[in-house]
DNA sequence: CTGTTAGCGCGTTCAA
DNA sequence: TTGAACGCGCTAACAG
C-alpha cells in the first residue's frame, strides 16, 4: 500500500477552466428572475415552482417553462432559512472504511435519497470529540434528524435536547430519548456459544471490546446466557475485553489468551476481531476446527471463502441502515408518537470453522 | 441475510420525547439574541464569534463569555445565503457498499472534515440519472466543490460549466475540464500481464467491464501493451467484457469463458469481478495456481486471507480519496491554478494464486 | 472600535 | 387568483 504519487501535466490543449456557458449562468438565476422572464410575481412564481397554492393553470406552465429556459435551482440555504429547517439528515458511523458501517450507511442513504433527503456523511474515529463537533455542525444546519452509531450518550442527548430527531443505529447511549435500530445481540451471542456447548466445547473464550455499548454488552451477556442455561460455569480467564481503541490491533492479546487460557473455541464480538483472531490462528499453525473452533460475529464475503468457511453470527446490516433512515422519516412525520426500539433478529450461519473439540 | 424484524416495546418508563431543558433551546439562539445578552450590536457579535474586523478585547470576551451560555450555534444557512456558497462539498460515488467506493469516501471525509468541510455523500448506483440528480442537489445547495467518481460527462460538465469546482476522482469523463486524481491503470495492469506472460502464459483471459470509463479502458489497454511489448498476440477471444449493470452476476459469463477459450490465466479488472473468478475457480474445482492463475485489481483483506492468496494489482484506494479532497480545496483556494490530473501508483502484489502454466 | 443599514433568496401572511 | 410587504439570521459597507 506504499504507493507513490506523480504529477502529469494536463494533456488537453484547453485553458484552465470552461467559462460557463450558459446564458445567465454567471450567477445562479433566482426566483424573482424566473418571475419576471414569466411575468409574474415572485411569490407567483414560488407557489407555482412548488405546486402549493393557488396559481391559474397557464401561468404555472408559463412559470415552468421560464425555469426550465433559465434553467433554475432552488437556493436550499434560502428555503433553510425561511422553513427553519432543511432537509440534510446528519449521519454519524465510528469507521467508514469497516465494511459494517459502510454498509449500515449504504442502507441509510438509499432510504433518505428516496424520500428527497440528504445525507451529510461523518465518520468520527470513535472519539466523542468528534461526535460532538459532528452534532454542532448539524445543529448549524438545522438538520431535522440525525442517525448515528454513538460512541456516548453526550451527542445523542445534546441533540435531542435541542429538537433534533435523533435515531440511534447498532448500539443505543441514551435510551431514553431516543429511537433505535438495534440487532438482538443477546440472541446472537446466545445462539452462537449454544452452538459452540452443544458439540462438547466447555472452554470458549470470548473475545470483545470493553466498551459499555450495549452491542457489545449484548454480545457478552448473550455469551453468559448460554452458559448459565447449559449449566457450564463461565471461566473469566477466557474473557478477552480489548480497549476500544486498540481493537485493530488485537493480535498480541489473542495469541497469548489461547496460550494462556488454552480454549478449545473463540467467540469474536465484531469483524474485525474476527479476522485478527483467525489470522493468529493461521500464525500459530493451529487447524481449525481440529484445533480450535472459530465463531465470528457479522457476516463477511472472506468468511465464506476461506477454508473452511467462518461460523458467524450474520446480521442484516444494510437492513440495519434502511430501518433507521425509515425510522427517522417517520418521527419526523410524526412527532410525538411513541419512542421506539427496532430489534432485527440475527441468524447462526454455521460453516466449516467449529466442530467438536479434540476430546 | 434473510433476517427479519420485530418490534420491541420502549423499555424506559418515560415519555415518548424528552423535553427540553436548556433556556432558551425552545427556538435555536441567534446572534441577535447573543448581542443583547453581552450589550452590543449584532454586527459586532459578528465580527467577535468570527474573529474578524475589530473588536475590543473585553467586548470580545464578553461575547464569547454570552454565546457560550446561551449556547449559540450560528445558522449555516443564514451564512451561506449571505456568503452565496456554503462548506458543504458534494461526493458523489458507484456504490457506497463496495469497499472500493467507502474507502475512497473515507480518505475524502477525513480531509474534508479536518478543512473544515462537510461531505454530503450520494451513492449514484452508476446510473446517470441519480448522478444527475445529486448534481443538482449540489447546486441548490451552493456546494463550492463537488468530488466524484462520474459514470459519465453530463454532471462533471453541468456542475463545472456553472461555476462549481469539480474534482473526479478514479475515472476521467470529463478530462478537457477538471482536475483529477486517478491510478496509472495502464501500468497497473501492463504489470500484472507481465508477471503472468514472464511465468510462461500466453493465453491469459481478461475479464473487465464494458465501459467507457478511464479506469476499465486503462486497464484493458495495459493488459494488451504488455502483450504487444512481449511480442505474443493477444486473442480476442480471451477477453470477457461485461455489461456494466451485471458485473455483480458474472459467474455464468466467466464459467463459460473458461470452458471454451481455455485460458492458462485470468486477470480480473475489479474486485466484483475478482470475487466471482475466485468462486467459478472453486466451483469447478480448479486449484490456484495449478490448474489457472489469477490475478486480481484493487487489493481487498480476503485476498491475503484465502489459500492461496490472489496475486492483486493494488490500489492506494484511501490515498485516492484523501488527494481527491486535497486537490479540491487546493482548487477552492487558487480557483484560478491550471489544470491538474494526479497520477496514483498501482502496485503488483504477488501471492500464491499464479505460477507457470501446466507445461 | 462600534452600530446602523441593507440585502442574500425565498416563503408566507394579508389585502386587493 | 395574484402581488406587496415582511422577515428568516447573518455579514459587509459605511458612518460615526
Amino acid at each position: 500500500m506504499d504507493s507513490t504519487e506523480s504529477e502529469a501535466p494536463a494533456h488537453g490543449p484547453r485553458r484552465a477552466r470552461v467559462a460557463p456557458e450558459e446564458p445567465g449562468a454567471r450567477h445562479p438565476v433566482t426566483l424573482a428572475e424566473v418571475a419576471r422572464e414569466a411575468g409574474t410575481s415572485a411569490s407567483t412564481a414560488s407557489r407555482a415552482l412548488r405546486g402549493q397554492g393557488y396559481v391559474a393553470e397557464d401561468v404555472r406552465e408559463r412559470l415552468l417553462a421560464a425555469a426550465d429556459r433559465l434553467g433554475y435551482v432552488p437556493n436550499a440555504s434560502a428555503q433553510s432559512l425561511k422553513q427553519r429547517r432543511s432537509r440534510v439528515i446528519g449521519v454519524v458511523v465510528s469507521e467508514l472504511a469497516n465494511q459494517f458501517y459502510a454498509r449500515l450507511a449504504a442502507g441509510v442513504e438509499q432510504e433518505l435519497r428516496a424520500a428527497g433527503y440528504q445525507m451529510l456523511l461523518v465518520s468520527d474515529n470513535s472519539e466523542e470529540g468528534a461526535e460532538m463537533a459532528a452534532a454542532r455542525t448539524f445543529l448549524a444546519l438545522r438538520s431535522p434528524g440525525v442517525i448515528m452509531t454513538a460512541v456516548g450518550p453526550k451527542a445523542p442527548e445534546f441533540l435531542n435536547a435541542r429538537g433534533v430527531v435523533v435515531v440511534e443505529v447498532d448500539r443505543q447511549q441514551a435510551p431514553e430519548s431516543c429511537d433505535a435500530v438495534v440487532l438482538d445481540n443477546v440472541t446472537g451471542a446466545h445462539d452462537a456459544t449454544t452452538h459452540l456447548l452443544g458439540l462438547g466445547h466447555r472452554r470458549i473464550a470470548f473475545i470483545g471490546v470493553d466498551t459499555d455499548w450495549t452491542s457489545d454488552a449484548g454480545r457478552l451477556a448473550g455469551y453468559r446466557l448460554a452458559h448459565v442455561e447449559a449449566g457450564a460455569p463461565v471461566d473469566e480467564s477466557l474473557t478477552l475485553l480489548l480497549d476500544p481503541r486498540a481493537t485493530g490491533s488485537a493480535r498480541g492479546a489473542i495469541a497469548s489468551l489461547l496460550e494462556q487460557a488454552r480454549p478449545t473455541a473463540m467467540f469474536t464480538g465484531n469483524n474485525i476481531l474476527a479476522v485478527q483472531a483467525w489470522q493468529v490462528v493461521r500464525d500459530l499453525e493451529l487447524r481449525l476446527p481440529t484445533d480450535i473452533s472459530l465463531v465470528g460475529f457479522d457476516d463477511l464475503a472472506w468468511m465464506e471463502m476461506v477454508t473452511p468457511g467462518i461460523t458467524v453470527v450474520s446480521q442484516p446490516t444494510h437492513e440495519l441502515g434502511r430501518q433507521a433512515a425509515l425510522l427517522c422519516l417517520r418521527r419526523l412525520a410524526q412527532p410525538s408518537t411513541e419512542r421506539r426500539v427496532q430489534l432485527m433478529r440475527p441468524q447462526l450461519v454455521v460453516r466449516g470453522s467449529t466442530g467438536p473439540p479434540r476430546s
